[in-house]
DNA sequence: CTACCTCGAGCTCA
DNA sequence: CTCGAGGTAG
């Protein structure tokens, strides 16, 4: 390190403020003040005198930009504000129906306005900036938590590392896409292909293959780019009034904003806007889904506010899926877990949505029907809500002379058991039960998934494997597998088998309500699991239990309590949760066993308001770990309302029907209090 | 459903 | 180097 004078520091600082400046000329603006030599002149300057003063570095250098060492793994973060998705309308009617739910919202006020802009099909990403400093890049993730790639992001060219503000706010947090241009993915494969590392399929993956990588540095290499669309929390007087002056106080803050953002006066406006965009698609330098369709007003936002999932003042105006044309080579008729039939196209591969399709889910009889399916048939098809793969219709006029039409069969492809078809349902099923080795095969992947018994290193693959070899025939064998059983089999010489027999022995210490999901009684999902392991002591109450006592918990009915019921009933079943128990299985001990253990056993609490200190997921589950239910709505059941900031209509029926609140302050305190007096 | 990244471990060939 | 598992994303 070499010592420093004022000279060095300031010529030093006029450096970094040039390379911010150009470089927002150059990838924010579209508008180049130097040339690329200049430019790249400038930045070797900076990082020679960096080198010499490594104490000058700050996080917003834009020396930052190249990359640092890689990451050991992505680190999750709490979103403040979660991340929605939106809405879909895909079609001109779907769009006017949300313009009348907006309408009828906000009966009264006339002009309602809207912001429209192109939805780019990249990967979404929340930016925090503290004093006008990037400070943290997140994923989406489940919405409330994503994973931290700041380090990715800082490479991003067109994002600012520095906020161009004097007087920035102290914080705040702006949404947008992460994307790559056409150009920019075309270019980027050439490069790849030419390196003899294999090309992306599509902008979206290039971008999104782009963030995941551990080391920053070949980001860094990738020609990502940013566009704003949102900000969530910010700390500034003057605060804006709509949705366009917010973005463009964003553009002035050095944040790109898209160019083709449209003010429409009214709901036809943006149907037009929509129409053009599209019409227009193919010629954009950026791929597009759709357009997103914003109240203009914040206060109306505001006032329209949150469905579960999905603001209600905005929605995503999805264009028609691109379609194309496959041939239906054969269908496959997969066995599930429950012995559920589900007939499976397999297709001749052929890109579309910007994936290769070659197989695609025709979900039961009647669609198979309704399709007039025979084998060999040209179809149609897309992927609906541009995800999942569909066959659309059948190409008629270019069928073959002697097709064969696409026959539901009568016995079970794997094990030849008769497959019924109860009128009452849409799903046919194979009755072999376990005596079918597809639907044994399905039963342990659940058993063994992550949210059941959690035994890692248990594929697919595997568990395949392991059946057709005759090693096991049910969930119980898999506690008696050892090392010379597994040896012989393919890829799983020494270590493998060892960590899988680990794995096997640890999952023997689990959780009542992970043991009754991994069971895999029908229509019980993790939800209704943890309902049943809260409301009973053990698991033989819940097999002892009557009806009636099942349909007084709140979330399971009729048929649930009946497929419960009906699981229990089989001695079968009864034997192998006594085996698996006499295998080891086992569970902390629940109610019966100590009240004090579930202190809040049997009490239903409600969530309202803005809970600023700690998460909400958090504290729901500590409350059910105490054993309370944690439930979305007061009723006169509801034991406790936790009220935070901005509380509304739920304070208002917790008053009136005389239930106890407590703030964020006696919550909290409430929580510390019962966890020391508990331990 | 498809595509992508990362990891550990096995297989292959020198 | 290749494979399978496990994770992410839309």
């Amino acid at each position: 390190m070499t010592k420093i004078n004022d000279g060095i520091v300031t010529s030093y600082r006029q450096l970094v403020s040039d390379l911010h400046t150009h470089n927002h000329y150059y990838h924010v603006l579209d508008d180049p003040r130097i040339s690329d030599v200049e430019y790249d002149g400038l930045m070797r300057k900076l990082i020679l005198v960096e080198k010499q003063y490594p104490q000058l570095v700050k996080k917003d250098s834009p020396s930052q930009r190249i990359g640092g060492a890689p990451l050991p793994q992505f680190s999750q973060v709490q979103h403040a504000v979660p991340m929605l998705s939106l809405d879909n309308a895909f079609s001109a009617k779907a769009l006017r129906d949300f313009d009348r739910r907006v309408h009828e919202r906000l009966k009264g006020s006339e002009n309602i306005t809207y912001l429209c802009e192109p939805k780019l099909d990249g990967v979404a990403v929340s930016l925090i900036y503290e004093d006008g400093i990037l400070a943290r890049a997140a994923t989406r993730g489940d919405g409330a938590t994503g994973e931290d790639i700041t380090s990715n992001v800082k490479t991003i060219k067109s994002l600012p590392l520095k906020l161009i503000s004097d007087l920035p706010p102290r914080l705040i947090e702006v949404r947008g896409e992460i994307y790559m241009t056409r150009q920019g993915f075309e270019q980027l494969n050439v490069s790849m292909k030419k390196s003899g590392e294999k090309p992306f399929v599509n902008p979206r993956n290039a971008a999104a293959g782009s963030l995941r990588q551990l080391d920053s540095r070949v980001t860094a290499q990738r020609p990502l780019s940013f566009c704003a669309y949102s900000v969530e929390q910010y700390s500034d007087s003057g605060s804006p009034d709509t949705q366009w002056e917010m973005l463009r106080y964003v553009g002035r803050l050095g944040l790109r904003i898209n160019p083709d953002i449209f003010f429409a006066a009214n709901i036809d406006a943006c149907e037009s806007y929509c129409h053009d965009l599209f019409t227009r698609r193919a010629s954009l330098s950026y791929d597009i889904d759709g357009v997103v369709i914003k109240v203009n007003d914040l206060e109306k936002q505001k006032f329209l506010g949150f469905l579960s999932r999905s603001p209600r003042w905005a929605i995503a105006r999805k264009f028609p899926a691109e379609e194309a044309s496959s041939q239906l080579l054969a269908v496959d008729f997969q066995v599930g877990r429950t012995g559920a039939v589900t007939p499976v196209a397999r297709l001749s591969p052929v890109f579309v949505g910007g994936v290769t399709i070659s197989r695609a889910s025709l979900h039961n009889a009647d669609e198979i029907a309704r399709l007039g399916l025979h084998l060999g048939d040209t179809v149609v098809v897309r992927r609906a809500g541009d995800v999942i793969p569909q066959v659309v219709r059948v190409v008629h006029g270019r069928r073959q002379e002697n097709s064969t039409v696409v026959l539901f069969p009568k016995f079970c492809p794997v094990c030849q058991s008769p497959i019924l078809h109860l009128p009452s349902e849409v799903i046919a099923r194979c009755s072999g039960s376990l005596r079918c080795a597809a639907q044994v095969k399905q039963v342990i992947k659940h058993f063994a998934s992550r949210s059941a018994m959690n035994i890692s290193g248990l594929g697919d693959r595997l568990v395949d494997q392991l059946v057709d070899t005759g090693c096991i025939t049910s969930i119980v064998d898999l506690y008696d597998l050892s090392l010379s059983m597994l040896t012989p089999l393919e890829r799983l010489a020494g270590k493998s088998a060892r960590n899988l027999l680990n794995a096997i022995e640890k999952s023997k210490k689990t959780t009542l309500q992970k043991f009754l999901y991994a069971l895999g009684i029908r229509e019980v999902g993790i939800n209704c699991a943890r309902l049943l392991s809260q409301q009973f002591a053990s698991i033989e109450e819940i097999m002892a239990a009557r009806e009636d006592e099942l349909l007084a918990i709140d979330g399971i009915g009729p048929v649930l309590a009946e497929h419960i019921q009906m699981f229990f009933a089989n001695p079968k079943t009864c034997k192998v949760i006594q085996d698996l128990q006499k295998k080891g299985v086992h569970w902390p001990l629940t109610a019966a066993d100590g009240v004090r253990e579930i202190p809040l056993y049997g009490q239903v609490w409600v969530f309202t308001g803005r809970i600023e200190s700690i998460n909400r997921e958090e504290a729901k589950s500590v409350l059910q770990a105490l054993g309370a239910r944690v439930s979305d709505s007061v009723s006169s059941k509801t034991s406790r309302l936790v009220a935070g900031k901005a509380a509304g209509s739920k304070l208002k029926k917790a008053k009136a029907l005389d239930i106890p609140v407590f703030d964020e302050k006696q919550f909290l305190q409430f929580l510390e209090d019962i966890q020391t007096t508990d331990i």
